[in-house]
DNA sequence: TATTGAACATGACGTAGATCATGGTAGATG
DNA sequence: CATCTACCATGATCTACGTCATGTTCAATA
């Protein structure tokens, strides 16, 4: 097993047959990114109420489907999943990976059907949050409904960053942005910021980034070379942050 | 002045001078488009009274600018805008357009400033929906929140779409893209689905689709060639809307 | 009316990244 | 253990679109 799952499964998240996990958002560590808000305590445990904790999803296997009837998003507690959708003409757009403490499927609130599908790159457990019970509590809790609003419009900026990203930015630069981001975001979950496993296949991030996987694997070649960092296979040890920033062109 | 403008031009968004706008939400001809829930009539005479319709903005003029302090989000009452967002190395991305009975602006939530800036393309005017109030509204009105859920729900996707286009399409299928889009806006505005102005320069639509303007004139010149449309200028006339589809290669 | 300048069109040419082809490696399965 | 199949790396070639250069049109202003 990997450096990083191991790092995570230290976590109440692996106990898959249990049907009473210990877990509450009040004691849950992934709380400061997937709740930022200050909620009172019995808010949580309002919440807590409404939030079911499913049993850990495989590999490969979906948490919903593009066109799917819309109920709950959905906040990853463990493991790593993908977002994406299906073309017209039948090839796949790759439209995110989240990562533990953060959120998916709120693109399937505008149409009550979810806009994407999303499937689990490895072994992860998920928190459910029906949709419904969400919209009643934040009309009662100020400061939750706010949460959300703010998690959308999150999402959307996020998108907009990625749209950039696409339009502007060459091969390099989109990979490059791409490690950060992932960086970065281990870094919030108080894993490390220089060397993890991608969870994800090159197939993936290629698509993600609006390039083939020949490509990519070109890029991660070019970044060796120059001692950004090292790739062996999935495992990435970051060398040269700084010079990775300048890669990705992203300024500071 | 344009056909374009003429039609709306017999709104009461026309009126630049006046106090006392005589338009609310109730007998606005947009809110089919702007507010498409049923709301009783007392909460529209609610929002009504939230919601402040500023004097027109003129061409080129900001309607806010990124890194603003965030208040407020806008509907377009006439005119059009575009969204952009300057990038770290100083260039510019055009994020979207928004037309008459769209909403800008909600990219702001997520950090109290707006994630970008949003200019006039022709004059224009908007109705200014104080996010404060909004919330708290919200929460009294549960269709309200809805609502609001949605419609940051929808600019998810069509931000997804957006990201679709530039990752997977040709310079040919972005620009048809963008064609049909403004057609069925036009449309859901009772306006004309094959003729219309085009509000935006050339170098916009480009960098909206992350084109040069020399391939969008391209494309252009080949879609007249192909006698998909008609283009003079800024005046676009669709004559074979089938054919454009296919172009676009979006299914049906 | 002449003049200036933005916006658009179009040709010639260069290039980043796609496509095609081949081979290597690691984990799954009989 | 052998075999199979994803997944990844890397070279050779092709091409869509960018870049550069030049010209046109039209609206604004002297």
């Amino acid at each position: 097993m990997s450096i990083h799952l191991a790092n995570i499964g230290d976590d109440e998240a692996y106990k898959p047959c249990a049907h009473d996990y210990q877990t509450n958002c009040g004691n849950c560590r992934l709380n400061a990114i997937c709740l930022p808000l200050a909620l009172e305590s019995e808010d949580i445990a309002q919440l807590d109420e409404i939030i079911q904790r499913s049993k850990p999803i495989q590999k490969n296997q979906h948490l919903y489907r593009e066109e799917d009837n819309f109920q709950s998003v959905y906040a990853v507690r463990s493991g790593t999943l993908k977002a994406y959708k299906t073309t017209d003409d039948g090839r796949e757009q790759v439209t995110g990976f989240y990562f533990p403490g953060e959120i998916l499927g709120m693109d399937g609130i505008a149409n009550n059907s979810h806009a994407s599908s999303a499937k689990a790159l490895e072994t992860s457990a998920v928190c459910e949050i029906p949709f419904s019970s969400l919209e009643k509590l934040s009309t009662l809790m100020p400061s939750l409904q706010r949460h959300f609003f703010q998690l959308m419009s999150r999402e959307i900026t996020e998108d907009q960053q990625l749209i950039t990203l696409l339009s502007k930015n060459s091969a390099d630069e989109r990979v490059a942005s791409l490690m950060l981001s992932i960086s970065t975001r281990n870094a919030r979950r108080k894993l490390s910021a220089t060397q993890f496993r991608l969870p994800m296949s090159r197939v993936d991030i290629g698509n993600y980034l609006g390039l083939t996987v020949e490509t990519v694997s070109r890029v991660f070649s070019r970044m060796q070379k120059m001692d950004l960092l090292s790739v062996d296979n999935k495992e990435i040890e970051i060398k040269d942050i700084q010079g990775l920033r300048d890669m990705a062109n992203l300024g500071s």
